[in-house]
Formats: C-alpha cells, sequence, structure tokens
DNA sequence: CTCTTATTGAGAATGAATCTCATTTAACAG
DNA sequence: CTGTTAAATGAGATTCATTCTCAATAAGAG
C-alpha cells in the first residue's frame, strides 16, 4: 500500500470514518495525477475508470483529503477552485498567466526563511504557505509585441 | 481631485470609458474603506448612500479599478472573492488564523526583492503579488496549551 | 442640439459547490 | 451467516456569487 494511501486510511479510521471503494479510487486517480486539478477534471478521469462514483462523492471526498494533509487548495483559476498534492511536494510558489492561464512553480527555499523567522516573531503556527504572482508570462509579453 | 480619482479617470479616458456618476461614487466608497471587503459588502455601502447604483455596475467596476493597478484580488473567505487597495498601500502579507479567523498583515519588502529578481529571471510581469500563510495565531495556542 | 457609443438597471442565466433524502454499504456483534 | 446501526452514496434539487442580456439612458464630441 503507498505511503498516501496509509495516511487516508489512518486519519479517516480516527475519524471514524470508512476507507470505502469509491474514496480509495478517488485517491488513487488523485495521485495518479502530477498538475493542478479542478474537481470537473479530476471527476472526467474517474469516470473513464468507473461510472458509479457521483460529483458529489467527489466534491465530498477533496475536504478529507484536505484535512488529512494531503492536499490543498492551490490557485484558483477561471472560477473554479484548484487543487494541489502537498504530501511528498516541496512547498513553491505559483505564477499565473492572465492571459494565457499557465501556471509556473518555483522553488521557494529563500522565502520560507522568511516566512518562517517572521511567524517566529509572531508565535505563529504555520500550516499553509501560499505565494500566488499574477500577470504576463514571457511568451505572451512577446506575442503582444509582436502584434504591435 | 484624490490621487486615485486621477488615476482612475485617466484609466478609463485612455480606455475611452466615460468617468460617470456611479464610477465616481463606487470609487470613493472604495477608498474610503481600510479594510479587505467583499462585493456586496461595498454594495450595502453603497446602497446606504445612493440607491441608484445596481449590484451588476459594481460588478463591473471592480475589475476596472483592479486594472487601474487600484485594487487587487485578495483573500478569498468562505465563498467571496476580496478585495483590498494597492495603491498607496504597501504590499504586505496576510496570516490568516484557522481558529479565529483573525487576518495579520505584514510588511514584505525582503520577500518582494525575491519576488522581482524571480520575475526578472522568467520575463514575467507582475500585476499582483500575494503571500498568505494559514495556521494558528498565538492567543490561541496559548488558549489551546491553557485548556490542557 | 444631434449623433454615436458607452453605460446602466433589472432581472435572467450560468455554473461551481453544497445539500437532501431515499437507498446502499460497511463494520461489527452475536 | 444474520441483524443492527451508522456512515456513505447517487441523483438531482438548491444555493449563491458572478456574469450576461437587452432595452432604456446618459455622456461627450462636433
Amino acid at each position: 500500500m503507498q505511503e498516501h494511501e496509509i495516511i487516508f486510511e489512518a486519519f479517516l479510521e480516527k475519524q471514524g470514518l470508512k476507507y470505502t471503494k469509491a474514496r480509495k479510487l478517488i485517491l488513487e486517480i488523485v495521485f495518479k495525477l502530477h498538475e493542478h486539478f479542478d474537481v470537473e477534471y479530476l471527476y472526467d478521469l474517474i469516470h473513464q475508470v468507473s461510472k458509479d462514483v457521483s460529483r458529489a462523492t467527489v466534491y465530498r471526498t477533496i475536504p478529507l483529503m484536505v484535512e488529512a494533509g494531503l492536499i490543498q487548495r492551490s490557485v484558483r483559476s477561471e472560477s473554479r477552485d484548484k487543487y494541489e498534492h502537498i504530501y511528498g511536494h516541496p512547498r513553491h510558489s505559483h505564477w499565473v498567466c492572465k492571459n494565457c492561464g499557465l501556471v509556473i512553480e518555483t522553488d521557494i527555499q529563500d522565502l520560507m526563511k522568511l516566512v518562517q523567522s517572521e511567524a517566529k516573531t509572531q508565535n505563529f503556527q504555520i500550516d499553509e504557505v501560499n505565494l500566488t504572482v499574477r500577470g504576463i508570462c514571457w511568451k505572451c509579453r512577446n506575442n503582444a509585441n509582436e502584434s504591435q
């Protein structure tokens, strides 16, 4: 059994909840993904494998995975919430292009030092750090220049 | 005329748009606020002053103020988008306590240096920077300890 | 004033996310 | 294996922030 499964099952047990077939399948598909995903995209993938999992169950399972520390709500693109793995993934920033929707990720080791020192001053217990920069990516900037 | 008005009017003119009564009032109320606000809250305030501005116009004016560099979309609380001034306000981070909902803001001059250098490397044009840290504030940590 | 174009209010439409409820399933004791 | 209890589920209704439509109005140029 993979590590994320162990964590999820332990989490569910602790909450008096059950590790059902639907939850198992959702978790599995989520951890096969390596990009950010929204619920609709996830639901489509799940549906390709099994018609027996409803959209409602997918929506219901996501907050459980969040609470278990496996994924987090990430950038919000268009109008949909997006999610991403946090278990086993180093913290990173998101650079979102307003024009083409591209999301670039970069390491935030340096930033984390600043944040941790501030947290110490404030006596704040950090659970999540989210750095998002919005703007225009180099591709779209080039295209804009060319078309002038 | 206040500086934010000059900026907004210039922005509108440049776009071939008009600085109407409704837009003037919305801008005025927004710049009287010193907290984060969502559209519903803003609309309520505006409605107290004038019944002649519709919700639709408030929704339509917000992206204009964002484009003009006057406000930005900030943290998202519950299901609503929140906004905050950026013109005349130094960039800052948000420290959100998951327990009591407290939002602390801190300066991010040091962070901005990192972000700007990364942007240069990437040739990315920055429009918005948002650093949000979620966790437990010192007060709630103390309370938790006491009650054990 | 006249013309053109942007703006507006009201309410309909959209669409992501949540909720309801009747049915099914898991877990476990006997 | 059987019965019991509580959790889980699917389908579709509902909610609610946001966007859109469209007919009426207002701004601004000439």
